[in-house]
DNA sequence: GCGATATGAATGAAGG
DNA sequence: CCTTCATTCATATCGC
């Protein structure tokens, strides 16, 4: 994984330099910032943290749970055949998507290039193998019923005249609850914190960044480590 | 809600504390952060920055797709009880059919005439909707299950007496051990966001800001298709 | 309040 | 591709 942060370093790194020209102006160790600046930086401080705090929360909980009820099919997995008896009695018949899977799948889906062709599923499904038990089926299916949902979701409410991207994401918004919401928001602070605070001049104090370490190891980074995160 | 962060923001508040000091010292109307703090500062978002872009990556794969008709925002459907002060006002999470509803979909399912066909939930639907608030995969849906379910009752209810094992297992698959609470913490969502911490201490010097939100819708939905987030 | 149940919704898979 | 079914998930409701 490593995002978009491509740019991102680019950015900053010539943040950094401005940066370096304004200590030397100034002639001081120290950087000013307006109260105006301030006061973005604490928000978007404490925004993190309170999204990063339920994010967490979230991903544990659904951990749990999957590891509870969701052992999909793992490694006992027999054919239903073998019971002699006449009826399947543990084995789970349908293939669920590991998380891993299904995030690579989603990947593949909205990079786009539609229909994936026989071989190219055959490569997904070897590559999807790696993370769990997987057929070539499944990963038709998977596309088929991605696309065909999708679709249907789409002319659920063609009313307007023109989708502009407002509109559509207005309308699955609408379709989604609100527990949402605040992911969609906070992902979005987090792609564009560098871009849309650029007028405000906020990113250039900010400056250059180039470490992923935490600045609190106790409960960043072993946040970050509790639940595997880099893994 | 506190989890582990509690040091972090007892940090943070410690260094807004120092902040201060620094504007006071300098009596200026911007605030001075040595190169320490800064680095700091800078660290800390971009931890909080990674973690969540990766928590939400996390989170929306694991959910997965979670979305679909809609139609049950609107009305902010108050309960009776809450009275004066209805901090919850939740809309309802899934659609219910008013007994008219119900006594209409009955009639039509006993009607016979199966599959009632894209055309014919289209007409329900708009007849449906002059009792309540419904959408056509409502009504899909419900067809669906009332078929589903009327079906398996006929396989256990004529030759009841004794118990099946299919029965048995049905009934035991009911028992889930995990509820999944993170939807009610997310379903706060950022509305509750700055009030949850309120207890934090941090939340003085952040104010109740409710920005550190959407900076631009556009990019927003770029984003959320990106993601996937809304499915 | 909790646990069990009823039921709306999501989704893998099959059929055409 | 589209529709349909079967299964499962999640939540609203109800009885204790």
């Amino acid at each position: 994984m490593e995002w978009q942060s491509q740019e991102m370093q680019e950015q900053q790194q010539q943040q950094e330099e401005e940066y370096l020209q304004f200590q030397i102006q100034n002639g001081i160790c120290g950087k000013v910032m307006t109260d105006e600046q301030m006061e973005e930086l604490k928000k978007q401080i404490v925004a993190y943290q309170d999204i990063t705090k339920q994010l967490a929360e979230m991903h544990k909980t659904m951990s749990a749970h999957q590891d509870l009820t969701g052992t999909w099919l793992g490694n006992p997995y027999y054919e239903p055949m073998l019971g002699s008896f006449g009826h399947k009695i543990t084995a789970r018949q349908r293939w669920t998507p590991t998380p891993l899977q299904l995030q690579i799948l989603e990947n593949i889906y909205n990079q786009g290039n539609g229909t994936p062709s026989k071989q190219k599923i055959k490569e997904i499904t070897v590559e999807l193998a790696q993370h769990g038990q997987i057929s070539e089926t499944n990963v038709y299916n998977w596309f088929q019923n991605r696309r065909a949902r999708s679709k249907r979701k789409m002319q659920v409410s063609p009313s307007e005249a023109e989708v502009s991207p407002q509109d559509l994401a207005a309308k699955e918004r609408r379709s989604k609850p609100e527990n949402m919401e605040f992911l969609d928001n906070s992902a979005q602070g987090v792609e564009n914190f560098y871009y849309q605070n650029s007028d405000a001049g906020l990113d250039q104090l900010m400056g250059k960044v180039e470490c992923s370490r935490v600045y609190d190891p106790y409960s960043s980074n072993n946040l970050v480590e509790q639940y595997g995160l880099l893994g």
